[in-house]
Parts: C-alpha cells; sequence; structure tokens
RNA sequence: GCCUGGGUAGCUCAGUCGGUAGAGCAGCGCAUUCGUAAUGCGCAGGUCAAGGGUUCGAAUCCCUUCCCAGGCUCCA
C-alpha cells in the first residue's frame, strides 16, 4: 500500500505510512503534540485519536486548552457521569448528555421513579473519579440501525432517538448524539457501560479529572413540557486544574454581586411577599438611583428630539383587540377585569397607546419622524418559575419609544438611533456591545418583502456604520418587522441582552395611521419601537452586578459621608456637609457616637464612595481627611473647597472615585 | 406551569429522637471621645411563611396554599 500525503493547518504536508492514525500523526510531528492531543479534525470535522488519516486529509491536532478541546472533555465526562449513574443505580435510563457552556448536563429516568438529591452528587462524583482512574479507553463502534436497536433495546430514550434519526428526523439534539445515516455509532469504555454517540471523545477516562458536579434540575425530555420530565445532572469541566479552579472563582465573584443580595445589603428594594412574586418596592436609596437613571434618560431624550408622553396602567380589551395582541399574548397578561362597561386589562406593553396619540388628529409629513418617548409602567404575568430578582419581574417601566417616520427617513433615523442607544449606554460605564440581527420569518410576517428587505438594510447599514459585531438570526425577527437586539459585556464579561430597536410594519396597518405627503395624498408611516435600558427594572440589576454594587459617584445614593473623629468636631463635620449639599452633592454624616474604626468600616461596607474624616487639624485649617472607595490609603490635608469642586466635577463626568 | 431543594428575629444562620426557640450582625438604651474596615455593657426583637391534620405534646411528621433558589418550558 501506498504512503499517505496529509497537509497540516500551516500548509505542510507530512507522509505517513499507510494505516496510520491522528495519534500516529501526532506523534510525527513531535511527542509533546502526542502527549497534548485529545482529538484531530479532518477536514473540519472533528475524529477521534484512534481515526485513521486518508490520503490528502487535511488535518488538525487539538489539545485539550482549546473550544473544540474542552468541548471534548465535557461531552467525554458526561458519558463518565452516565457510567457512573449506571453503577450506582442499575437500570437506569440515561437520555442526552452533550456539552454546553462551561460544562456539560446528562438527562437520566431512575428505576422505580426515584429522584437525585443533592447528597447524591458527592456519591456519582466519587464514582465518577473511581471510573477516571480505572484509564478506560473509549472505542469507537458502528452498528446498522437494527443492531443499534438490539444494543439499547433497554435504554428507551435511546431506542426512540435511534429510530427518528432512522427515519430522518433532522433534530439537532438527535444529531449531537448520533448522525443521520444508515448506521449509528456508539462509544464503549468498558464491558459494562456503552453510550450511544456521534463523538469524538478524548482516548482514555484519564484524560478527564478537572469537573465538578453542579446540581440536580429536572428537564423535560426533547424540551418538551409535555413529555416526561427526567433528572437532569449539570457538570463542569475543564482541560486543567487552574482552569477549573478560575471558573469556580468565577462563579464565586458573580455570586458576590449577585443584585438580589446587593439591593438587601445596600437596602435598595425588596420585594415583600405580601405583595406576591415579581413586584418590587423600592426603598429610598434604591429610589434615589432610580431616579438618577430616569432624569438622565429624560435629559438625553429630551436633547435627542423625544416628546414626551403619559399613558395609563389600564386598559379596554377593545385597544389590544385592534393592536391583536390579545389573540397572541393573552396569556401572558394578567387576567382581565369584567367591569359594566366593559373588560379591562392591566397593560402589557404601551405601543398600542402611542398609535392612538399618533392617531388623535391628522398628521402631516413635516412633523416627522415623530418620536414618542415614555417611561411607561407595564405588567405581564410571568410564570412563576421563570421570576429572577430585578432581571424578570411582573411588573416593570419600560424607556419605550415609539417612532413614526416615512419611509425616506427610515436609514437615517435608524443609525441616528443605534448612535444614540450606544451613547447612552457608554454614559452608564458600558463600553463593549454586539448586536444580533433578527431577518424574517419567512413562514410568518405581515408587510411586503420590499419594506422588509429595506427595513433590513437600513439596520443592517447602521449596525456596518458603527463597526458593531453582529450575528444574523435568520427568521427569528417578530411577525411584524426585523430588529436589532443590542448586548453588552459587563465587568466580569458576562452579556447582557439591554436594547431593542424594531421595525413594525404591523401596528401602522392596524390602527390605520397615515400622515399627508407633500404630494397631498396619505400615507403609511412606518413604525420603529426601541427600548434603552429595556426596563428599568432590569438595567439597574445589571448595573449593579456590573459595578459590584460600587456605583460611580453620580448615581450613588449618598455619595459622601463625613464621620468627626470627636464630638468637638461634630460641628465642623456639619459645615463640611451643608457646604457639600449647597453643591447638590448627597452627603450623610455619622458624628462621634462610637469609635471612628466602626464608622469607618460602616460607610466602607455601605460603598459610599468618598469617606470623610475631620478632626483638630481639618477644623483648623479647612480642610478634610479623603478616604476615596477604592484607595488603600486615606488623604489628609484636602481643602475642603478643592474637595468640594473635585467630587462636583466628578459627578458631572459620572465618574467614579475608582478612575481616578 | 413542571422537577429538585428551601422558608426559624430586619440580615446571615444553628436548633439532636416530636417535649413551648438560640447565636452573630443590625436596632434601641447607657457608658465610651477615639485620626481611617468591628468600643463595652445592657435591652428589646419570633403566630418557627400561612392554613389544616396526626399526637398528651409539632419549628420538627403529613396535606394544601403562598413565597424563595437552581434548572426545564416560556419571554410579545
Amino acid at each position: 500500500m501506498a504512503d499517505i500525503t496529509v497537509e497540516l493547518p500551516d500548509g505542510t504536508t507530512r507522509t505517513m505510512p499507510p494505516g496510520s492514525t491522528v495519534a500516529d500523526l501526532a506523534g510525527a510531528i513531535g511527542p509533546r503534540l502526542r502527549k497534548d492531543a485529545l482529538v484531530g479534525a479532518i477536514g473540519g470535522h472533528l475524529v477521534d485519536l484512534a481515526a485513521p488519516l486518508g490520503d490528502g486529509d487535511q488535518v488538525r491536532i487539538v489539545t485539550a486548552a482549546s473550544a473544540e478541546g474542552r468541548e471534548v472533555i465535557r461531552h467525554s465526562t458526561a458519558h463518565v457521569l452516565a457510567q457512573a449513574v449506571t453503577r450506582l443505580w442499575p437500570g437506569a435510563h440515561y437520555a442526552i448528555g452533550p456539552a454546553v457552556e462551561n460544562g456539560f448536563y446528562y438527562d437520566f429516568e431512575l428505576p422505580g421513579g426515584e429522584r437525585f438529591t443533592d447528597a447524591d452528587l458527592e456519591r456519582i462524583e466519587a464514582e465518577m473519579r473511581a471510573i477516571m482512574a480505572e484509564d478506560q479507553p473509549f472505542t469507537r463502534s458502528e452498528h446498522s440501525v437494527e443492531e443499534g436497536l438490539r444494543i439499547f433495546a433497554d435504554q428507551p430514550f435511546k431506542v426512540e432517538i435511534i429510530t427518528s434519526v432512522s427515519h430522518g428526523a433532522d433534530d439537532d439534539e438527535d444529531l449531537g448524539e448520533v448522525e443521520a445515516g444508515p448506521t449509528v455509532s456508539a462509544y464503549t469504555n468498558s464491558p459494562a457501560f456503552r453510550d450511544l454517540c456521534r463523538g469524538p471523545h478524548v482516548p482514555s477516562t484519564g484524560r478527564l479529572g478537572h469537573f465538578r458536579l453542579m446540581r440536580v434540575a429536572g428537564a423535560y425530555w426533547r424540551g418538551d413540557e409535555n413529555r416526561p420530565q427526567l433528572q437532569r445532572i449539570y457538570g463542569t469541566a475543564w482541560e486543567s486544574a487552574a482552569a477549573l479552579d478560575a471558573y469556580l472563582t468565577q462563579l464565586a465573584e458573580a455570586e458576590k454581586r449577585d443584585h438580589r443580595r446587593l439591593v438587601t445589603d445596600l437596602d435598595l428594594l425588596s420585594f415583600p411577599s405580601e405583595l406576591g412574586g415579581g413586584l418590587a418596592v423600592w426603598h429610598p436609596r434604591g429610589a434615589i438611583i432610580r431616579k438618577e437613571m430616569e432624569d438622565y434618560s429624560r435629559a438625553r431624550h429630551l436633547a435627542g428630539g423625544y416628546e414626551f408622553v403619559v399613558t395609563p396602567h389600564l386598559t379596554n380589551q377593545r385597544l389590544y383587540e385592534t393592536s391583536g395582541h390579545l389573540s397572541f399574548y393573552k396569556d401572558g397578561m394578567y387576567p382581565p377585569m369584567e367591569l359594566d362597561n366593559g373588560t379591562y386589562y392591566m397593560k402589557p406593553m404601551n405601543c398600542p397607546m402611542h398609535c392612538l396619540i399618533y392617531r388623535s388628529r391628522a398628521r402631516s409629513y413635516r412633523e416627522l419622524p415623530l418620536r414618542l418617548f415614555e417611561l411607561g409602567t407595564v405588567y405581564r404575568y410571568e410564570r412563576a418559575g421563570t421570576l429572577h430578582g430585578l432581571m424578570r419581574i411582573r411588573g416593570f417601566t419600560q424607556d419605550d419609544a415609539h417612532i413614526y417616520c416615512r419611509e425616506d427617513q427610515l436609514q437615517d433615523e435608524i443609525a441616528s438611533l443605534l448612535e444614540f442607544v450606544m451613547s447612552v449606554l457608554r454614559a452608564f460605564g458600558f463600553t463593549e456591545f454586539t448586536a444580533n440581527l433578527s431577518t424574517k420569518d419567512p413562514k410568518k410576517y405581515v408587510g411586503s418583502d420590499e419594506i422588509w428587505e429595506k427595513a433590513t438594510d437600513a439596520l443592517t447599514q447602521a449596525l456596518e456604520k458603527f463597526g458593531l459585531p453582529y450575528e444574523i438570526k435568520k427568521g427569528d425577527a417578530a411577525f411584524y418587522g426585523p430588529k436589532i437586539d443590542i448586548d453588552v459585556r459587563d465587568a466580569i464579561g458576562r452579556t447582557w441582552q439591554l436594547s431593542t430597536i424594531q421595525c413594525d410594519f404591523n401596528h401602522p396597518e392596524r390602527f390605520d395611521l397615515e400622515y399627508v405627503g407633500s404630494d397631498n395624498a396619505r400615507h403609511r408611516p412606518i413604525m420603529l419601537h426601541r427600548a434603552l435600558f429595556g426596563s428599568i427594572e432590569r438595567f439597574f440589576g445589571v448595573l449593579l452586578e456590573h459595578y459590584a454594587g460600587n456605583l460611580p459617584t453620580w448615581l450613588s445614593p449618598e455619595q459622601v459621608r463625613v464621620l468627626s473623629v470627636r464630638d468637638d468636631h461634630d460641628a465642623y463635620a456639619e459645615t463640611v456637609a451643608a457646604t457639600l449639599r449647597d453643591r447638590g452633592v448627597r452627603v450623610g454624616v455619622d458624628l462621634a457616637s462610637e469609635p471612628l474604626g466602626g464608622r469607618v468600616r460602616t460607610a466602607k461596607m455601605a460603598k459610599i464612595p468618598y469617606v470623610l474624616v475631620v478632626g483638630d487639624d481639618d477644623v483648623a485649617a479647612r480642610t478634610v481627611g479623603v478616604n476615596a472607595r477604592g484607595r488603600a490609603a486615606a488623604v489628609r490635608g484636602v481643602p475642603l473647597d478643592d474637595f468640594v469642586a473635585d467630587v462636583v466635577r466628578e459627578i458631572g463626568s459620572h465618574g467614579a472615585p475608582e478612575d481616578e
């Protein structure tokens, strides 16, 4: 047999003896690579190290510390999880077990309807470590469909997968397990355990080990709430102990900055159970932050050519019949109130009401674009299990605007909108943005193809203009028009979807909105929906987590706290506070009733940007001792007037003590 | 809505086999007068989420409801 020549990623070629595998190739390149190699990629398709090479193949060796490598590790760890569970619970059925972001899961059905508890995780983890210590090889085998059905005869979920794939189903979930085709593949890592799987896997279980089982959860088979609910075990797995530690540290960090903890610790707001789930009351400190956010938003909107409107929280159902929402979204609305003059609903959105304002009189083309803005509070009956602090809540306030414009204005309007959105988000400390562009679902849409194309173009060009990285989500648009969603990246690298810009060809039609053009004829305007924060509550939560509670000075409820060293400095402390207050600074005073150290600590724990300490020297020289948040040492003897000027400047520029 | 786990003082949590509830922090009072992350002592604080059941006796066992956490599903 002739030698095999393969091409490596750098373009060089290498000739190998016939029958060589990916592992042989890695070994030929270097012993270190042979050791680090986890799987290979032939023509971009991941394969086991044991896979044979073919002449002319383009081959790449994949090591553990790569996205592909981690995915393989996670997938292989999931197999070991299933193996451990079948050892501990003989007769357990295992369903699917893919790699996911940061880890993996596996779904099980235990004999006799038994459930996992948190305590079981420890046992399972120990069993997994034993399997890894046994260093079992993962061996691939291929079978006909009939054979596959026989092998997995006692695994009903596997049988269902094999059956559906062999019938040509193209369910993504199934394809994670097996590839469509006349054969199915399986991996055996001990005589006692075999799993249906497309692979590839690490060469042996000994290559795994930097993992941790995280939690038990219920999950519907096939993600369908009408089908049985399985027991899902989630885990995380990494290529090294260091990577695992880094991940666990990041989780701990995220937990520390959980907004639900911070709102309590900082006394910002609460969710009294008397109100029912998903409804918050804002305490004074939280309300100050919120007011600052709203004031800033209003000021920017005013400057941006928006007109403010106000609409009621309650409406007759006729409105939602006109808008068409009722038939679609009734489930998400609070139930109707039947009154003698009709049926009323809490409003779940502001758009239809803004349309009524537009329609309240004849509109001229000269008025367009007409930008209506409202901090509109809406109520949506989110299902109980979906509520999550401020992030998913039942009563919330949208910074909602609807822009009515002519077709020839669409392009410019969208471009300036995008700029406006990013500019406002930057003022809140976000610097990294990405976007998603959702395009037409060909099966479900209203409006002409022409207008869809025009609007999609306008959105695309705006994204290009600002160099915003974006992904196209084909068919993801609402039926009424294409949209851009903007994600921000926070201080610890998580992304949050905040803003949205949506084209709407439906409302203008349903509300019969018109304007009189320069040609004296009636035309239909285009409507844009856009929210910048999305919801104030959610944005507030995101901000808290982004800053870990250390809000920039302009947003801090208490910007400065003045502490006197002894009570004969109390009067001067009050003078300092009054001076700051006169300049619009929010300032508190903590007089000398308990030791200074304790008062400093209290102020620090409240994350107050500036703690001022005043004693003998300061009274004499009209100075303050400045202890800035995030700074190791205090600065003594700062002239009061200098401090006032600095802090006023910082507030105006949306700065924080940490910036200096 | 579904699965699992929870709900004990304002917060964080302990409470053994079913025998009427405990700590730290916070709060209040008194003392302390102190130069940068916890001054001391004392006091008060509870329908053990709510309702029902079992029991001589329930924070503890059972049922229902509400709320919370993590998932699933959903998210106009």
